[in-house]
DNA sequence: CTCTTCATGTAATGGGTTACATGATTCA
DNA sequence: TGAATCATGTAACCCATTACATGAAGAG
């Protein structure tokens, strides 16, 4: 149920939903994505129920924007889900599911080969991260440590998203080897 | 959608809904959990599909027990999940989310305090997985090396938990340390 | 001439959570 | 006497995903 409170933090500047589905691709996409068949219901809803203002605006191109603007009792929601203190979903790993049960397939090499695709799948996200946080770079020479409080914040998020995945890629490596000395 | 070859998966051995809720909470719950609510229909769904039987059995206490086995279709469910390789669903971590906005807080103490509550639960996260990891260590003396294959997989899978969460406790340490440079 | 981007949505379906409902036995 | 364990479920609701629907402008 973080959808809203998420939508209400990037609102800190107007915008459209279209433009949050874009600031989700850049920013949030590692550890939350959204889609916009959920981001438009959901904007309507808190017009609806006071913590967004909506107005129209003519765009450059295509249908009029919707612009959102968060009102002060859009502040306060935020500030209260944070004052709240951090939250745990529990997560679900699909991935971990499947190598739990591995032993079905009655088969070191095919197991092997499992857990070799998902160490490059693991791989290729960690590659990508990386590529978010060079384009981060650029956009701010300050990075990481002279960044002002508006960008320090997203920084650690993203830092915990590279050292996770580096941790499992190690885990997937260790893991094979393992496999291996055992055959 | 996983909870279906989850089951199946856990069902090599005969069970009931309860004794299967009873396995999520020893040995899955760190990446999965389901709760009774979406355990029965399950069950009752994978039988009309033909992959489980039932049997009704007397029981100690209680109700009769419904006793599920698994068919050779299942079987070949749970295999064919396998080898379709590795599922990455979206990952969705409320905690992070609220991380990334705490400059919304406009107060360096608050943020603070935040992240070391996140710490304390992070560390409460690892020190309950290590006392699991002390019970497989006593139900069996050859963990975690010398394992039969039906115990070295779901070993895994407890070790990527644990190395994932003491990778997101040093997180928590530097992140504070950090923040308290900045200040 | 086709693909991408801008920009809005609705509808159907699926998955998960919470609440409700029952009832015997065992343990403190 | 009250809580926990065993054992089954249903119903309402919420959240998320996929598919469907429209349409103009600009890039290649």
């Amino acid at each position: 149920m973080a959808l809203r409170q998420i939508l209400l933090g990037m609102l800190r500047k107007p915008g459209t939903g279209y433009d949050l589905k874009r600031q989700f691709n850049q920013s949030l996409r590692h550890f939350w994505a959204a889609d916009l068949a959920q981001i438009y219901p959901a904007l309507q809803k808190l017009e609806q129920e006071g913590l967004l203002a909506v107005s129209v605006e003519p765009p450059a191109q295509g249908p009029p924007r919707k612009v959102y603007r968060r009102k002060k009792t859009g502040d306060q929601a935020v500030r209260e889900w944070l004052l709240q203190g951090p939250e745990f979903r529990r997560d679900r790993i699909s991935y971990l599911a499947q190598v739990f049960f591995l032993n079905e397939l009655n088969s070191a090499v095919d197991a092997r080969a499992f857990l070799v695709k998902l160490r490059d799948n693991i791989a290729t996200q960690l590659a990508e991260l990386k590529k978010v946080e060079q384009h981060w770079q650029n956009d701010d020479p300050r990075y990481p440590d002279d960044l002002p409080d508006e960008g320090f914040y997203p920084q650690l998020t993203l830092q915990l998203g590279l050292t996770r995945l580096a941790a499992s890629l190690e885990w997937c490596d260790e893991s094979i080897a393992r496999l291996d000395r055992r055959n």
